[in-house]
DNA sequence: CCAAAAGTGTTCCGTCTACACCCATGA
DNA sequence: TCATGGGTGTAGACGGAACACTTTTGG
């Protein structure tokens, strides 16, 4: 293990690791990168990198998210999951790093980011399947994003931000669906998102699906915590 | 700023700092330690201290709590709360910080700890106001470890890390008002937690208080969530 | 008219609240 | 016996689940 020290204290380098998430194509998905250097090279890894001199952690994770999804962090939801400090999950010396959560609509292809590294969706539920290694510990961080994102559509707005807005309430839904993977039923949940207050704003609007009646558009309201919370059940 | 690169890459200290919370004289306390040295000197801190060469996130935290308050980790419910990593937060340079949360019963008094800083108990009403100053960004930290521990307490049993065993259902309620800053129906609180399966365990034994009919002594169950959870209303 | 999705009404049922009430002890 | 806190019973309010039903569009 290499590692410096400034008086009788051993430094370390810190990254931040990013969690992205969208709902593409009926299923959950991770913004997943191919390595191009050692260690892990060529395998799958959360996209990341170190924070730099003077840069806040909540920083250091907007930029990286701008960098790779060319996505710019104000209209994503951003925020802290956990941080992971075993003293060998990076061959390379001590590194720590600070994983991040990020939930955002179907976002352009990533690949346009300014690193040239290959990034990619990938369904998470092939990304965590056992099949799929990824790099360090980045499996088990992955477990803990989809877990976090999982229980906070319970009891906050979170889900507002993987839609497009503006967007309806069978988008909304949708998102749900996908990241519990259930079916919901669809008039109750109409009757709880519309119902509790600061959850949704009403545009007036209507949009003309496919087929069907009109459905109307909502974008997202001032409330960040759902009161009464919509509970997975079983 | 004083900050060592390895490579291209800068290096950081990194410390973990503790919250650690116990229920004392009917109300909620947190160890704070008078600080000896600079930066901050004589002023209140959260006790905390170096991650050291080869030492995991948690290890160092159980250390830390090990010597502040002389209780191993494994009584105590010990887990992350946050990173804080603002490039100016330590006057020293770049420290960043990963904050863990712990809860235990009334504790032995924490002086006996093997370092020699004064540590004492503060109620958390007090140092949570803005009489009272503390070192760093420690307020922010302590803040946000009351916030952490009052939502925990309703869909978790972690409740149950306030009390010694054995301890009675009017033990666990009491740490639920103090906690909550609540009063709460007595009756109804015993029927919630003697219901939620794998909260408590009877022993079979009871407590006989100076006043009144004996209580049943229960200890922790196995579960960890509380299903359905104890919620504050309003 | 039919199919399909949006949205509303209604019934049933379980949980929470408030509070009356009984139980077990020491004084 | 009384006072006190432990614990149970119960009626009403509230919220969720299930599902029938109405609305609004395109074909």
């Amino acid at each position: 293990m290499i590692t410096k020290r400034r008086g009788d204290v051993s430094l370390v380098s810190v990254t931040v690791d990013l969690v992205i998430f969208t709902v593409r194509s009926d299923c959950l998905q991770v913004l997943l990168i191919e390595r191009g250097k050692e260690p892990h090279l060529g395998s799958l890894a959360l996209p990341g990198g170190y924070v730099r001199d003077g840069e806040d952690l909540d920083e250091a994770a907007a930029r990286e998210l701008l960098e790779e999804t060319n996505v710019d962090a104000e209209r994503l939801h951003l925020e802290q999951l956990r941080t992971y400090g075993a003293p060998a999950r990076d061959p390379r010396g001590r590194v720590i790093t600070v994983a991040y959560l990020a939930l955002g609509p179907d976002l352009p292809t990533p690949t346009a980011g300014t690193d040239a590294r290959a990034a990619r969706w990938v369904p998470v539920k092939t990304a965590i399947s056992d099949e799929t290694p990824l790099a360090f510990d980045h499996k088990e961080i992955l477990r803990e994003g989809v877990e976090r994102a999982r229980a906070k559509l319970e009891y906050t707005t979170v889900a507002t931000a993987f839609c497009l807005e503006p967007f309806t309430v069978a988008e909304l839904r949708h998102v749900y669906e996908v990241v519990w993977d259930t079916k919901l039923d669809p008039s109750n949940f109409h009757r709880k998102v519309t119902r509790a207050i600061g959850f949704l704003v009403p545009t007036g609007q209507r949009r003309v699906p496919q087929l069907g009646r009109p459905a109307a558009l909502y974008r997202r309201g001032y409330a960040t915590t759902l009161v009464p919370a919509i509970l997975r059940t079983g």
